[in-house]
DNA sequence: CGCATTTCCTGGTAGC
DNA sequence: TGCTACCAGGAAATGC
C-alpha cells in the first residue's frame, strides 16, 4: 500500500461520521502505513492522513471478500501499480472507522487525540504510568480502556493485565501502590508483547492478514473464565461488570480494594 | 472539566 | 427447524 496512489475510494453504503470525508483520498499517495494503539494511519500527500479501526470485527484486506462476507465490504480502495492493487475495508457490525482527516488533526477523535504511549515502545515507562494513574479517579480498568494511560489495551488485555498484576479491576486508578502500578505496567508490557508473538486472540472471527487464527486464547488466565479455577490459586474466577464491560478476575489473587466487598 | 452512562450495530447463540 | 430475545464490545456522544 504503502507509495501506492489512490485511485479509486468508494464507500459502498452511507455510513455516517465514521466514515468520512473519503473522496479526498482520490489522487494522494500513500506515504506511510503507521499504527497506534488499535488505529491505522496512512498518511497521504497533500497533508492528510486516512484513519481507520476496525472495532471488534473489522478486516483491512487485499484479498476479494468471500461471498458470505462480501455484504460487509464498507470501503473500495483501488490502487496504482500491479495486483493486489485493491484494498477491501470490512465492518461487519459497523463499529469501525475509516476516514479521512488533515494529518495529525484529531478533534474528531478524542481517543486518538489523547492516546497514551505504545506500550511496547521506550516512552511507557513505570514512572509516567504511574503518575497518569495517580491523576485518574476511576477505576483502573475503566482507565486502561480509556486508552490514556497506555495505548492499545482492551477489554481481553485489560483482564489479562490486572490478573497477572494481581491487582482487583475496580481499584482507583489514584489508589494503586507503587508497587501494585509496576506489576501492572509489567504486566500490561508482558501480555501484550505475548499476544503480539501469538498473533492476538481469536475467539470466533479473528484472523491476522494472512488469514491465521490468533493463538493467544490458550493463554487466556482471566478473560471469559469467570465460573472456572483460577491458573494460579484454583479459586473460582468472578465474574462482574465494570464501565459496561464483562470482567473476569480471580477474588483471592486480585483482592477488592479497601470497602468493596 | 471529568467521569458515568448511553448509543451505535449485527452475528452468534440460548431458549423454546 | 425456525423464531425471539439477548449478549458481545471500542469509541463517541450525551448527560450530569
Amino acid at each position: 500500500m504503502q507509495g501506492r496512489d489512490i485511485l479509486e475510494i468508494d464507500l459502498l453504503a452511507p455510513l455516517g461520521p465514521k466514515y468520512a470525508s473519503l473522496e479526498l483520498a482520490l489522487g494522494r499517495r500513500i506515504e506511510a502505513v503507521e499504527r497506534r494503539g488499535k488505529f491505522l494511519l496512512m498518511p497521504l500527500s497533500g497533508g492528510l492522513e486516512l484513519v481507520a479501526h476496525l472495532g471488534m470485527t473489522g478486516v483491512l484486506a487485499q484479498d476479494a471478500p468471500s461471498e458470505r462476507a462480501a455484504s460487509h465490504v464498507r470501503v473500495r480502495v483501488g490502487l496504482s501499480g500491479g495486483a493486489p492493487n485493491v484494498l477491501y475495508f470490512l465492518d461487519p457490525r459497523r463499529f469501525g472507522r475509516f476516514l479521512v482527516v488533515k494529518r495529525g488533526e484529531y478533534a474528531g477523535l478524542p481517543t486518538l487525540a489523547a492516546l497514551g504511549p505504545e506500550p511496547l515502545s521506550d516512552g511507557f515507562t513505570v514512572a509516567a504510568f504511574q503518575s497518569a494513574l495517580q491523576r485518574s479517579h476511576m477505576s483502573v480498568k475503566s482507565y486502561l480502556l480509556s486508552q490514556r494511560p497506555v495505548a492499545g489495551v482492551g477489554n481481553i488485555y485489560a483482564d489479562e493485565a490486572l490478573w497477572r498484576a494481581a491487582v482487583h479491576p475496580l481499584t482507583p486508578a489514584s489508589a494503586l501502590t507503587p508497587e501494585q502500578a509496576t506489576r501492572l505496567h509489567h504486566a500490561v508490557r508482558e501480555v501484550l508483547s505475548a499476544a503480539v508473538a501469538s498473533q492476538g486472540t481469536t475467539l470466533s472471527d479473528y484472523r491476522t492478514v494472512l488469514g491465521k487464527q490468533g493463538e493467544y486464547a490458550r493463554q487466556l488466565a482471566a478473560y471469559g473464565r469467570a465460573g472456572q479455577p483460577c491458573p494460579r490459586c484454583g479459586t473460582t474466577m468472578q465474574r462482574l461488570v465494570v464501565g459496561q464491560r464483562g470482567t473476569s478476575y480471580c477474588p483471592t489473587c486480585q483482592a477488592a480494594p479497601k470497602g468493596k466487598p
